[in-house]
DNA sequence: ATATTTGTTCGAGTTTTATCGTACTGATGG
DNA sequence: CCATCAGTACGATAAAACTCGAACAAATAT
């Protein structure tokens, strides 16, 4: 792999010069608290986000990161439902879809939804 | 109806001395931050918090209090999904059931979700 | 070119949730 | 006693959501 490669991994060099649109997404205004609220109430997709905000440097990360015990197809699922929701944006590097919170978006829009998140325990 | 009665409405002469035992509800620590959202993912309820949170006065409101046109079965599932998440607290007054949200356990739960349901626009 | 890797899409089965009519209960008032 | 009133319980239907296998797609590596 290439180390100028458009496309190289965001967690070996650091965030890319020039970043890969985002897949669509609700855009900030249009984030419904019921359905932020619905997404969080699967456990597995809560784990999704707090794992994120807590363990995530400064680089989003691949579904496979989080080594969930679940069919691939299950994990798209629930990725495109933290999307559909607002709460995830995604962007394509190569093969991989990496994820972060829309943290901006949420802290604006939901002030101190995060940090419910943040303190759950499974 | 006799204004000594163990049953009187609370909304007509403020909340009386003895209060009816609350319906089984969920202790305090055991509310699950998944269940509140899930409960709170459905707009009816989340009206039902918000008005309860916006325009109650010192007393606890039936579920008749709302005005909802939809059939009594329906009300009666909703506000148990509420009660069962942890949500409300709920007392019988003779013929009514009335409802509180639980206000201090769940802002000593999850500081800062109430304020969420608040500012939330239909 | 071919295999590998990452993830999607489709479709089916299962489970959960919502909706709501009907019948019922328990308290109140005449 | 009998009617009324607030709300429950039950049960059926319908809609949504979760789960997951199988087949597919696109980028990468050899």
């Amino acid at each position: 792999m290439s180390r100028v490669s458009a496309t190289f991994p965001a967690d070996v060099f650091g965030e890319p010069d020039f970043l890969p649109e985002p897949l669509p997404e609700p855009a900030t205004q249009s984030i419904r608290l019921e359905a932020v609220f619905g997404a969080l109430s699967e456990p597995l997709r809560l784990t999704i986000i707090q794992r994120l905000l807590l363990e995530s440097e400064s680089f989003d990360h691949t579904c496979g990161w989080f080594g969930f015990d679940r069919p691939k197809s299950s994990l798209t699922h629930h990725f495109k439902a933290l999307r559909a929701a607002g709460l995830i944006r995604q962007r394509q590097y190569g093969l991989e879809r990496r994820s972060r919170v829309r943290t901006d978006d949420l802290n604006a829009r939901f002030p101190g939804l995060l940090e419910l998140v943040v303190a759950w325990t499974p």
